[in-house]
DNA sequence: TGTGCATATTTGGCAAATCGCATATGATAC
DNA sequence: GTATCATATGCGATTTGCCAAATATGCACA
């Protein structure tokens, strides 16, 4: 006989999802721009290795997905019932920060990184 | 320093409250009509101090608060935000279910419990 | 004052989540 | 090939969550 709460498991499974603060802002940054793993290490200042490990929940839970490009991973929100979620819970995107992509001090991904130009330092020979 | 995560962990709280299939039911029960313990105990199948349990923890997150009426207590969603979360997972409560009273066979209390009638059965002497 | 009823709390064992750290992979540049 | 860079995975220790069972509280009524 199943369980009556078994309707509202996979609910609580998506509640689950968002119930962590590194997730949450993981999140909420990728509904307003696709990003990349350095951009969210710098954003959320954690190791790397953690936040792969988040992505890789939100991953395999089919809420994000990648798309390699060049050297970088950029993970972008793929599922509309979370994005609803998060703008239930955290109100809705500002049009001013969607697709803005703030440049990042410690984020050294090609868009980020300001690109580089020449820098000669004369010196006595 | 303040972690930058610490502006999502209410939020993520939040979320928590709502990821777990016996609390979700419960609100969900609630969101339609205040329920005393033992007919959510009836409705979820489960026993009372594990209703209990759960609806302290969701006391104490001051997302529902009880009444006491008789011998029964009565619980009620107080929290607007858990309403819209559960509005925008769940969806709207349909009209017809709203204040509806289904009465369950397992359930005690003068609100569930038809009233007593006398049944008087007739034997041979 | 005792007895019964509805609900609450405590305790404890076990499973799962969290997170730091070491290391692996896989692609690109040299 | 080797080196390097971005990202991923594995592992272990600690913490947290879950749930069952026993017991406690508090109130109403006799």
């Amino acid at each position: 006989m199943t369980n009556p709460a078994d309707f509202y498991t996979p609910y609580a499974d998506r509640f689950k999802l968002l119930g962590h603060p590194v997730r949450l802002q993981i999140l909420d940054d990728l509904r307003r721009n696709p990003e990349c793993v350095c951009h969210l290490e710098a954003a959320l200042r954690r190791p790397q290795p953690y936040i792969s490990q988040q992505l890789r929940v939100l991953r395999e839970a089919g809420v994000v997905a990648d798309r390699k490009d060049g050297l970088n991973v950029y993970y972008h929100l793929v599922d509309p019932q979370t994005a609803t979620l998060l703008n239930a819970a955290l109100g809705p995107v500002l049009p001013e920060t969607r697709n803005l992509r703030e440049k990042l001090p410690d984020c050294t991904c090609p868009k980020c990184a300001p690109p580089l130009v020449a820098e000669i330092t004369l010196v006595e020979s």
